[in-house]
DNA sequence: CTATCATATGAAAATATTATCATATAACTG
DNA sequence: CAGTTATATGATAATATTTTCATATGATAG
């Protein structure tokens, strides 16, 4: 049941630039390149950088539109998955600790 | 919605090993160390290592028996989240690429 | 109290990931 | 076709994570 995949998998949602990506899309739904840089304040290579992993994964779906490449969530997976992981993280870290050590 | 925590949450789950130790204790319930490190075949110092990082996440309990620990998954949270990403990779990386190159 | 077993810890070495830079490609415009 | 805009790519530099090693701690048995 647990392999190589999921490591991949949650790696590439363990990232601030991608869960920024992925919080502006939840909020913005469709939107191109340069609508996702300026609204991330992030570098467009980063955000291209980033994009391709997220669409490795099938995060979120991309589609041509003339010179523009609009991305989109695939919510079907990111929404409960982000739900848990909120509800997760409010239970049992309310003051969570930053690292390993204590 | 989105902020740091979920970043080290979610970087938590994306290693091969601590996956490992999770799958082990899905199927074993509640194990000591050496017994983790048995039925993983890991280190007993990387096996605790990683338990520290799975316990700091509230991702795994531990409970002292003399001078054994006992560890177990907190389910709650871990199987609705390993079920999920497992539906998705199994919607959507049947033969998925093993990187970021295409 | 000393020895032993079980587990944890910190620091360093090994390795992987991410950000950046320079440049490439693809689509459109005139 | 040459220029421009939008986005992607590959290689490298910067940075973070993981593994390993040596050792520490805690519990208990003798």
């Amino acid at each position: 049941m647990i392999g190589t995949s999921y490591q991949r998998f949650f790696q590439t949602l363990a990232n601030e630039n991608r869960l920024k990506i992925i919080h502006f899309l939840q909020v913005h739904d469709a939107r191109n390149v340069s609508e996702i840089v300026e609204g991330t304040n992030l570098e467009q290579t980063l955000v291209s950088h980033n994009l391709k992993r997220l669409h490795n994964c099938h995060f979120v779906e991309a589609k041509q539109n003339g010179k523009e490449r609009i991305y989109s969530l695939n919510k079907t997976t990111i929404e409960p998955l982000l739900l848990l992981m909120d509800k997760h993280v409010n239970t049992y870290c309310v003051n969570c600790k930053a690292d390993d050590h204590e």
